[in-house]
DNA sequence: TTTGTTCGTAAGGTTTACTAACAAACGTGA
DNA sequence: TCACGTTTGTTAGTAAACCTTACGAACAAA
């Protein structure tokens, strides 16, 4: 089962060329998120900008506007966005006619003047199809409002599949997410483990036995949709952040493997090797450590990851304090630097609660405020995610929203 | 003695209001380093873009095509660009009649076709002004040509001023270096030690005594000219990398402490507090280490800062190879974490060659490599600046060139 | 009923960069 | 030598974008 046209939404005017979690750099990012627009133009670092380009970073202006604010009148977005009424009136009717803008009739409170007349996003015109392949046992799946909240779900256990196989269960499920649309789909996100370069292809993924997987390319030709795929963590971020939302931001997610998503001067990072937030292998502390299964003694991924943690919880005569505490604490004495580095101000936690949030939380703060300058970081906040397991669908749903409409 | 009217460049419109090390975000930073334009905005962190704002991009972006590209003609530029060779003639005679480009005359080579007009940046019709506040007992300036080249130097002790003393200190040698120019000068560039801020105020500088000292504002007040401060190691990395090509950069400045700037995505990273790169107080390992002044234990500074190096290299029975081996491999534990998060690819070593350029970069680079995923950081280079002391001048005088005429 | 406010739209102007066309100036080759 | 092709830079006209100004519609408050 694939999609029918009638699902495909109006906006998508083609199969959607590469592109995935960072606006590609069309000039610098300028026009981040900007719609419609296939950013294909991966090379020049910057180039010229044309006035056609102002007028999608605008029209991406208002459906932000919208889209954060809510249901307001055309003068109101006006007045945020500093366009006049006149432009906003333009642009408002172009989206409208796309169908991605819909008018709800007069404003109710009583004030001076001609009421307004309240407009807002289509916000259940159209799904999103999210996908977080990072859980080792099953492959999970979600169809998501606008919003990001979770319509219907679906899962395929993975069964150890790799390769090929792999893909095709990946297939399956979004086959069946599609059938479970019941309207125009805007695209499908997916969060991947391992290294996922900007085009969508999965560069290296070792438990899934990927190398050079075109993933993006696959799921375009077989849907005939927008995809955008990105790192698992890099994709998780943006259910906390946003991908247009100014600051920085670090999360880090525990789950069968260690991995970090970093969002720095207000845009998702990359890395020069595609490989940014790749923290699972970094040696911790200067004593040694448990043998990784990278061959390293002392690896993060050795210290915390989930199957090691409940592995040392259930040895006999484990004490559950000290062993929470101590993997907090390595992960502390890893993420020093990098906090102190950027300077960065928030840094989230995701991953099983029942051992992060506790002895593990308060052994990471401490040993980062310990470890770091306390006059620069006093700002620094080190919180739970609070989306739990749905993070990376909600994630997904984000990255499709910004990398369509600019917007998150 | 200061600027007198003949000395300012017919470019800055305005006293030059704030702005600093970053484009500021006028529009999630596309225009990037906007000539002339009074980038004030740096509230909403996203806002309109109007065709007249496209128009500065592509100016600037002619003027950064010459710039790095050297002398051509206007249709040499129109193909590199991808504008019309007509936009680029009118960009072009805007810039002449500025006074910021020049035309050259006929090309010599033999081609069909008629002649080309060369133009080309007018490299020798300003000149910019470059400080460097970092070292312990002395303030450095010099007159640079726009190219960086450094024209003439001046120098005022120190003598352990601090406070409104070492402001004067500065201002002094501010104007001796003005005093020295011979053409408008576009700009003064500062690289200040301590966590400066976008406006150019210096939040905090212990080692000069400066809490929140509007350097910038005082500066430009005095002198009427375009006036840029940062950090000194962020200013540094300018010279390496510049402020708007594309890529990750990150570098250590050791010297009386340890500093470090990165360039993540292309753009200098600032940090949530405004301390990005203050590595100096991070805790090393987890075996303790020398006590360091600021109280903790095991702080980089207190492993690698050129003091402590050299008096442990005086001391009585002093290993020259393991000093600077442990010391080297101290950095490399820390860089390691960032490397990692950032996914690096390049590393830029800047302080005293004889130190730095032996064992002890051998011992960082080895470090790096066992302490990170070795398939993800192949790519990996850690190099010494080849800037030598005047890194600081340098990357001052990219600052200004990139603040003034989005130029780097 | 009058007055003032607010909303959305219409008309017209400015800026921007584009396409099309051309003259100038130069090699090349018959 | 002279027609021809090529390249440069400019002129003229067009399309797109936003702006300012102005207006009618619709409402609250006096």
């Amino acid at each position: 089962m694939t999609a029918t046209d009638a699902q495909r939404g109006p906006v998508t005017t083609e199969p959607t060329p590469p592109t995935s979690v960072a606006h590609s750099d069309l000039l610098t990012v300028p026009f981040a998120g900007a719609p419609i627009f296939t950013r294909s133009r991966a090379l020049r670092p910057t180039g010229k900008v044309l006035p056609e380009h102002a007028r999608s970073h605008n029209r991406a202006l208002v459906l932000q506007t919208l889209y954060s604010s809510g249901a307001q009148s055309r003068a109101d977005i006006a007045r945020e966005t500093g366009l006049t009424r006149v432009t906003v009136s333009d642009l408002v009717a172009e989206l409208i006619s796309e169908g991605l803008v819909v008018e709800l009739g007069q404003r109710e409170d009583a004030r001076p003047g001609k009421p307004a007349t309240l407009i807002d996003v289509a916000r259940d015109a159209f799904q999103i199809i999210g996908l977080d392949l990072s859980e080792h046992e099953v492959f999970r799946g979600a169809v998501t409002a606008l919003d990001g909240t979770i319509a219907e779900r679906a899962e395929l256990a993975r069964d150890g599949a790799t390769g090929e196989e792999a893909v095709r269960l990946v297939e399956a499920l979004v086959d069946r997410l599609l059938g479970l649309t019941t309207i125009p789909v805007l695209g499908i996100g997916v969060g991947s483990p391992g290294v996922v370069d900007p085009l969508g292809v999965v560069r290296s993924a070792p438990n899934l036995g990927w190398v050079d997987l075109p993933l993006q390319e696959r799921l375009a030709a077989r849907t005939d949709l927008p995809v955008h795929v990105a790192n698992d963590a890099n994709v998780a971020i943006l259910a906390e952040h946003g991908e247009t939302a100014p600051g920085e931001l670090l999360l880090v997610k525990v789950g069968h493997g260690v991995g970090a998503g970093l969002i720095v001067g207000g845009r998702p990072v990359i890395g020069g090797g595609f490989a940014a937030g790749e923290i699972g292998h970094v040696v911790v502390g200067t004593d040694g450590g448990p043998r990784c299964a990278c061959g390293k003694d002392g690896c993060l991924e050795a210290w915390v990851a989930e199957p090691r943690l409940r592995a040392q919880l259930e040895a006999v005569g484990a004490d559950r304090e000290v062993i929470l505490h101590e993997a907090g604490r390595r992960l502390g004495i890893v993420l020093a630097p990098v906090v102190g580095a950027l300077n960065l101000t928030e840094v989230v936690l995701s991953g099983p609660a029942d051992l992060l949030d506790g002895a593990f939380h308060e052994a990471t703060v401490d040993t980062l405020r310990k470890r770091t300058m306390a006059e620069l970081n006093r700002d620094l906040r080190l919180r739970m995610s609070e989306q739990a397991e749905d993070i990376v669908l909600r994630g997904a749903a984000v990255m499709v929203l910004s990398g369509q409409l600019g917007v998150s």
